[in-house]
DNA sequence: GGTCCTATACTCGTATGCGAGTAATCGGAA
DNA sequence: TTCCGATTACTCGCATACGAGTATAGGACC
């Protein structure tokens, strides 16, 4: 329970913008939001959509509205914002806007581990990674720039600060190899010394023996 | 499980890299992790701790060395890396580092329904977020500067990435709300016209009538 | 030398997350 | 006409995540 929301999963924010527009049955949210193109950020998980909104509908933020049954295909149960609902969207938006968290991310993760990696290979690896976001951030300013004709600017704030945030991050990743390869970076050389002597930097030296 | 890690929470990683310096229980555990800064990029839960730890047992990342009683405290569980611990290490890192994904940020979400709010409400939250972010690179900056005086730099890598990011963002947001409060941003009078005709942006018109 | 507060070191139960499975419909090719 | 694959629309159940609870030890203070 992130907080102290009812309904704490992003999804439900979704949802949420989702039903605000008008009912939906939860397959068509999903479809609606992909269509939004908020899948990127947010790949939508069929079993936790399908929880979400049973949990959204226990806390009054939704309520159904009919189960239709369309020839012999399984039951839909459409769904409407209820008051309650609109309220939740708001004060939840309000919250996420003006407040920052300090969010889990996988790269600083691998960064603070980055000294059990030889200097070389971590050079190579940050790399490989510069190149992949280089060429996501292309494809998405791609996108972006396509979604801009059709789409005001308003409604894709969220993808001109991802931009943003990845531009910095190659630049980050930029401005470190240049330290890495011209070794202006204080510490290479032990760094390097470290793992060329065959054990791991930061650790006491231990001869590789069997484990069972 | 994301990906095929056989443990795929971080905290499994923090947990790896704990033991890679020597044997501990769990509990030791947390505290280096918490001495070594690293509780602020990954608060520490104390329910997951112990689950990771068993699951990462279960599949042979780790092995208990001894339970030593001390005292009538509770058994404490002394655990030490295995080779297949130190490889998923090693491999993990490699994977962190060199390829990018996107990851799930809260104030993204948030931006993406920035449009149910008033756009001077909008200015207003963005400001108070921009206040707090401010606070908290001051802040992570001071704290960057007195660890940097006792450990080299290499280990403090993701605070330095941090602290580029955070500050990315703070940027964006200075510019952002620079359009709003000039006016320059486009679109930003139906912005407001909406919700003056006290209705959603984007959304039907609807009347505001009982819920239940 | 008794009491209180904090630190140590976990355990347990529940809510949640989500992959994988299921089943019906539909359009097109053979 | 029938077969096949894609699409629609969910359900189920297990593994995880994690808060809250528990119980002991140690030191400070009077």
């Amino acid at each position: 329970m992130p907080g102290r929301r009812k309904v704490g999963n992003l999804l439900a924010l979704a949802v949420l913008s989702a039903l605000v527009q008008q009912p939906m049955h939860p397959y068509e949210i999903a479809t609606t939001l992909r269509s939004w193109g908020k899948d990127q950020d947010m790949a939508i998980k069929w079993g936790s959509l399908y929880t979400v909104v049973r949990n959204m509908e226990r806390h009054g933020l939704i309520a159904a509205v009919e189960s239709v049954r369309e020839g012999r295909r399984p039951e839909r149960t459409v769904y409407r914002i209820t008051d309650a609902g609109r309220a939740e969207l708001v004060d939840w938006a309000r919250e996420l806007v003006s407040t920052p968290v300090t969010e889990q991310s996988s790269f600083r993760a691998g960064l603070s581990v980055l000294a059990v990696l030889h200097p070389d290979e971590a050079t190579a690896l940050l790399r490989r990674r510069l190149a992949r976001l280089e060429d996501g951030i292309r494809t998405a300013r791609e996108a972006f720039a396509e979604h801009a004709r059709s789409v005001p600017r308003l409604f894709l704030v969220e993808n001109e600060y991802d931009l943003t945030i990845q531009e910095a991050e190659a630049n980050w990743i930029r401005s470190l190899l240049a330290e890495f390869t011209s070794g202006s970076y204080p510490g290479l050389d032990e760094w390097r010394a470290f793992h060329e002597a065959g054990t791991a930097p930061g650790g006491a030296t231990e001869g590789g023996s069997s484990t069972k």
